[in-house]
DNA sequence: TACTCTTGCTAAATCGTGTTAGTAAAACGT
DNA sequence: ACGTTTTACTAACACGATTTAGCAAGAGTA
């Protein structure tokens, strides 16, 4: 094991000052260096194995390159939702094509204040991307006013924060006009999770509207909240299948959770969509692999970790943002489980 | 947008040098502070809102507390392949329980040389674990003579890299095994991926070590390579579904890939488990919600993970490995598509 | 010859911390 | 009263790069 060699080892093999190496490996123009020194250069920074220390150079260019994924949730959680693995390619994809790196921290809700703020206030990163930011997040407020590069996946109303975000109101609405549409009166709702996550609370909301809009009256007591997980789902289907009447359509604000609500419907004996209708959230890679396939609100996951990267690496390097919040548009994707083609046939 | 405070501010404020800052913040034992010095220091770091900066804390220090985790693998499939979220969740638990952020780098197979060599080279971590190790990799081999820290997750014969990895021939063996003894004759491979990665050529190894066993003939016309999606289970199975006469059951080495095969089935209105049946392998998250729920092999995932992060934290730290390999035992789940439970009742 | 301009480089400051070696002042022992 | 130990700190170096300011030698010009 050699020990690893330095801008200054290169510099005194080739008999010329450290600056000099420095010049030449970076190719700083505006500088003269005669063409055979530079050639003397690179030739021994090859021999000697040479690679610049990234943490000098952080150390004095002030940057890390780096880029900070948070996720308030316990990496079991987070990692267990199937939605996040697209938005995971579109951010690698993203940040690497423009020379970063990215850093993936899950931050459990009880951890402690400081587990994610430490992140930027001891500089590990350049700036962060918030997924699921929540209306109660204090931190946030604080390091977005002390000057953080910080950009959000999913909305924070009441605070000048840039965010990337999926239309949540106007998918929740539409996915719900659909089974309406399909003549459903009575239509339950399991939320992706806890309503003090705003994308939680905008679905919501959309399934309210639309209800209203169709003059049918929201009822609470047909509403539960999922917690991002299959078993959630499983556990608040298992609920809502005893309410009498039963619901006879389902409008599950996650894939993920209506995997779990579906088993639950399996477990009592009943058919989708025959016997129920159900239409999910998100449009997971295997929402169209299972059977019966999920009718389901696609999101842009991909573009959202991919706008959200891009948008957090202009505000790092002070760009001023020409929009400093987008909002993708959903799509419905119609397949079996809402029994859309029994009605059409 | 306040400038960040130095350790220097806080001495100059409080009126003492800026080593017995560093002393007092970072506890120092041996080191005798009157408390009220101790105390107007810490007072006057908290009112600047001091946090030591990690790049510089790194350059002297020597260590980044990073670890990179690359992925040999274009971000899309990566994070396609729904085995990875549990790994990821045991490596991010184990590393931020030793106080180490997690780094991610998918690195396409396409990428030239240095795409990953330079992550450890130019010291952006303290070390890294490799997923997925090819026959081929030159760099891997040379990054280790130098001294690197690596862990591979995944076997390589004839180096001697510390590795985590499944028994992949003992899994693909049972999940072979168990096909026999329901009575089947003829069984189709489809494979996870390419067998320049070792655990596919391992996994074919399993299969063809347990038709051996029980007398039967190894017919390379019945395997198929997969590419870690679903995608390339359905154009695999779609040709192997054509064969005269047709495999009464199928291995699938990973169950991604027979999400997409178990479509095909579908698309030529066969059954399963009643025409065909179904062996995966990886035990994901929804390999027990999908319909039939699927009979395979399970892997640790999570303790794969968890087991790379905590042996690579130990090599970073110069402490000698009691295991420099480690094997983990897989488990037999059955479940409805291989059909056993037809047969026993 | 003397002055200026270009070429090709170098010296030294800087980034913010950790840490070793050392040093005054006070307390203690005899 | 004088040497020794303890207390409570500080000065200065090191980590490895980037970058600004400047300098010596040769070429060009009057």
């Amino acid at each position: 094991m050699a020990k690893r060699s330095t801008a200054r080892d290169v510099a005194k093999l080739a008999g010329v000052s450290r600056t000099t190496v420095s010049f030449v490996l970076n190719k700083v123009d505006g500088i003269r260096i005669s063409p055979e020194t530079r050639q003397r250069v690179l030739d021994i920074a090859r021999q000697l194995n040479y690679h610049p220390d990234a943490t000098a150079r952080r150390m004095v260019t002030g940057r890390t390159k780096v880029i900070g994924f948070v996720l308030r949730q316990s990496p079991d959680q987070a990692f267990a939702d199937h939605f996040l693995p697209q938005v995971l390619a579109g951010l690698s994809h993203a940040a690497s094509a423009q020379g970063y790196h990215l850093m993936i921290e899950p931050i459990p809700p009880d951890a402690g204040s400081g587990a994610y703020t430490r992140l930027i206030r001891e500089r590990h990163v350049d700036g962060i991307i918030l997924s699921g930011p929540r209306f109660d997040d204090q931190d946030l407020l604080r390091i977005h006013a002390e000057g953080a590069s910080v950009v959000l996946m999913g909305r924070l109303p009441n605070a000048d924060i840039p965010f990337v975000d999926v239309d949540n109101v106007g998918g929740a609405q539409t996915a719900t006009q659909h089974l309406i549409d399909l003549g459903h009166r009575r239509i339950g709702l399991i939320t992706n999770a806890d309503p003090a996550y705003t994308a939680s609370a905008d679905r919501l909301l959309g399934y309210r509207q639309a209800l209203e809009a169709a003059g049918l009256a929201f009822d609470p007591t047909l509403v539960r909240y999922g917690d991002f997980t299959p078993n959630g789902g499983n556990v608040a289907m298992t609920h809502l299948l005893q309410i009498t009447p039963r619901p006879t359509a389902f409008f599950i604000a996650s894939d993920t959770v209506a995997l779990g609500a579906l088993q639950a419907i399996r477990r009592s004996n009943l058919r989708v969509p025959d016997d129920v209708a159900l239409v999910g959230f998100d449009d997971v890679p295997l929402s169209e692999l299972i059977d019966p396939p999920l009718t389901t609100i696609r999101l842009p996951a991909y573009g959202l970790g991919w706008g959200a990267a891009e948008m957090l690496i202009r505000l790092i390097g002070k760009e001023e943002l020409q929009q400093p919040s987008v909002i993708l548009e959903t799509e419905l994707i119609v397949r079996k489980s809402s029994g859309a083609d029994l009605k059409s046939h």
